[in-house]
RNA sequence: GGAGCGGUAGUUAAGUCGGUUAUAACGCCGGCCUGUCACGUCGGAGGCCACGGGUUCAAGUCCCGUCCGCUCCGCCA
């Protein structure tokens, strides 16, 4: 029979009692994780968020809760009262934190009932992820669920004190915001009161964190909720959480020092661990020429090396004609089976690559389907650039550079996870600098700005120029990666009308049309915008690294499979016709 | 939009070259059990082999399509 609480307190969560709290009087309350009945003695494991506590019914001591712990199965609530008492001795469990103890069951309230679950409540089973999603609340019971929980939730409050210290105020913005063009894609939401027009879903609060700067408010930051409709991965949500900080009269050192503090901060009082001060950096330039993405994952070497100069008048001509040649060399790789090299090669063709050229590298000779192509003196000057030793295999990409950077960084990464070069227990932290503030989008046939419009070019760009050789302008934005992951960027903004409308006219928007879309934004930078820039970090992403979980899913609670559906919920979901017709909105005919 | 992997009992998996009644472990139900801790032990129940179509004497197994989950490319300022 289900019974209230009937004014028991709860004492003690179900990991804390020890040895020294022998001979005390005890209430607890939480889930049965297990129930060992002997007929006699019945043990169960009491489970909270916080740990398990054994519990003894005896039938000598209570012969009433005894009699009840015969019916008790999983996932039933309970309350027992009971006293503290140390387990016999060769009793004890070292697995457990409480396992010194045991409590001997005086009373016992049956709080609810519970059916028998659809899997397991436990780490060491491992359901389908969607039978997971669909009980996600009995997911969350799971202790290695609910230890992200605690952590991301100790990560934030980290946060919150370090930028309160530093003098940051935590400003809400709004959810309902303007739809923006450039970037991702908006999630828009229906005006009932001005039927046919659209809120959008922020991208993230960008515009109003730097108005808020124009507003002399000098240091925000929120934990917020943004929005972006794209693909999933392994990584991305489309709703997900930014620690967004913006401040006044400050240039990048201010902001890469405050943002490198806050994240020592984070690590430090979360997991202990102390990351590098400073952090090291890199420019893009060099993140790209040595590792190929924008991200690099320094936590082990293998680094790309160029050599299109080499081979520029070779007899191999798909060396000879390509925009970029590029090399990986692997130490130990000789041992790699055909197999393997066969696996990569599909591997690589991911990224666009028609195929995949090496050598082995063998103390007698060079094993290689290409190297018959090349003249004594490329031999040469491959050995010497490469620093070649026998046990080597040597992967080389060719064609358009931006192929060969994804593809050999892509394999780079592949790599270090086969020959075991990555410490997982490592946090290699690093700075990505000077990016290129525009991108050429070749799809759209125009240039596009690489980090966000309202980007600041690096000191010294000429003005009056910049719309003649966007791709060699550098911005002042900056990315913080972790573990090739990245983790955070922002920038140095405009802060001047006339910047900004440069800027528009450089990625082809008309002034009307910045205008209409920004036209808040340009004159609010009219009356006495100071100087300011500013960081946005993923949550999920760091909590992610930090409690070393494969996807961003098991950080966020109630999260969306890859097709953006939750299948707890089951939404989205269709609405009611007059919910539509209120709104103004009639579906079209489905093809 | 594209590529790949997967879907068999409540759960996790096995199921060979297409061939008898589809296995196992855990869980579940019942009995026994006073020192277990993933208790033990005896017995039992439990299956639309994701869905639809096809090939075949015969399909969990082969073929086609669909749905769902995951990973990746594109996309994600």
């Amino acid at each position: 029979m289900i019974e209230d609480l009937g004014g028991w307190v709860r004492s003690h969560d179900c990991n804390s009692l020890t040895a020294a709290d022998i001979g005390s009087e005890v209430c607890l309350m939480g889930w049965v994780q297990f129930r060992r009945d002997h007929g006699g003695l019945i043990f169960i494991d009491l489970r909270d968020r916080a740990g398990l506590t054994q519990v003894v019914f005896d039938p000598s001591l209570s012969e009433a809760a005894h009699a009840r712990a015969h019916a008790l199965r999983a996932e039933f609530v309970l309350a027992v009262k009971g006293r503290v008492r140390s387990r016999p001795e060769g009793m004890h469990n070292p697995n457990l934190a409480t396992g010194d103890i045991e409590i001997e069951a005086l009373e016992l309230k049956l709080l609810n009932v519970s059916q028998t679950p659809p899997f397991e409540v436990e780490d060491r089973v491992d359901p389908a992820e969607g039978l997971r999603l669909k009980y996600r609340y009995l997911d969350l019971r799971r202790p290695k669920m609910a230890r992200n929980f605690i952590l991301r939730h100790r990560a934030a409050q980290a946060v919150r004190r370090y930028l309160d210290s530093l003098g940051f105020l935590e400003i809400e913005t709004p959810i309902l915001t303007k739809s923006t063009p450039e970037g991702a894609r908006d999630f828009l939401v229906p005006s009932r009161l001005n039927q046919g027009t659209f809120y959008a879903l922020p991208q993230s609060p960008q515009l109003f964190k730097q108005l808020l700067m124009v507003s002399g408010l000098e240091r925000y930051y929120q934990i917020v909720k943004c929005f972006r409709d794209e693909d999933l991965r392994a990584d991305r949500q489309p709703e997900f959480t930014q620690i967004d900080i913006e401040m006044s009269f400050v240039d990048e050192e201010s902001v890469m020092a405050m943002a490198e503090g806050l994240v020592r901060t984070m690590f430090a009082e979360t997991l202990g661990v102390a990351l590098p001060s400073p952090f090291p950096r890199m420019t893009y330039a060099e993140a790209m020429r040595d590792y190929g993405v924008d991200k690099p994952d320094v936590r082990f070497g293998l680094k790309l090396v160029e050599l299109t100069e080499l081979f520029a008048a070779s007899n191999f001509k798909v060396f000879a004609k390509a925009e970029l040649v590029k090399a990986l060399r692997v130490p130990g790789g000789e041992s790699l089976s055909r197999k393997e090299i066969d696996d990569l090669t599909e591997f690589v063709k991911v990224y666009g690559a028609q195929g995949l050229a090496w050598i082995k590298v063998r103390a007698e000779d060079w094993q290689s389907p290409i190297v018959k192509f090349f003249s004594e003196e490329e031999k040469a000057g491959l050995s010497a650039r490469l620093g070649l030793a026998p046990g080597d295999i040597v992967f080389f990409q060719a064609g358009p550079a931006v192929m060969v950077n994804a593809a050999l960084g892509a394999l780079r990464l592949r790599m270090g996870e086969r020959m075991g070069l990555i410490d997982e227990k490592a946090y290699a932290p690093l700075w990505v600098t000077d990016f290129p503030l525009f991108e050429y989008d070749p799809e759209e046939k125009r240039w596009a700005a690489m980090h966000h419009p309202f980007t600041a070019p690096s000191p010294g760009t000429d003005l009056a120029h910049i719309s003649e050789n966007p791709g060699a302008v550098l911005s002042r934005a900056y990315d913080m990666v972790l573990n090739g992951s990245e983790i955070g960027g922002g920038s140095i903004r405009i802060h001047t009308t006339a910047m900004q409308e440069t800027m528009f006219a450089a990625l082809g928007i008309p002034l009307d049309e910045a205008r209409d879309k920004f036209g808040f934004m340009l004159q609010a930078l009219e009356f006495g915008a100071p100087p300011h820039g500013g960081i946005a970090f993923g949550l999920d992403r760091i909590t992610m690294l930090m409690a070393g979980a494969p996807s961003i899913r098991d950080v966020i609670a109630f999260p969306k499979t890859q097709k953006g559906t939750c299948l707890m919920t089951d939404s989205p979901s269709e609405v009611a016709p007059k919910q539509l017709r209120e709104l103004g909105i009639r579906l079209r005919e489905k093809a």
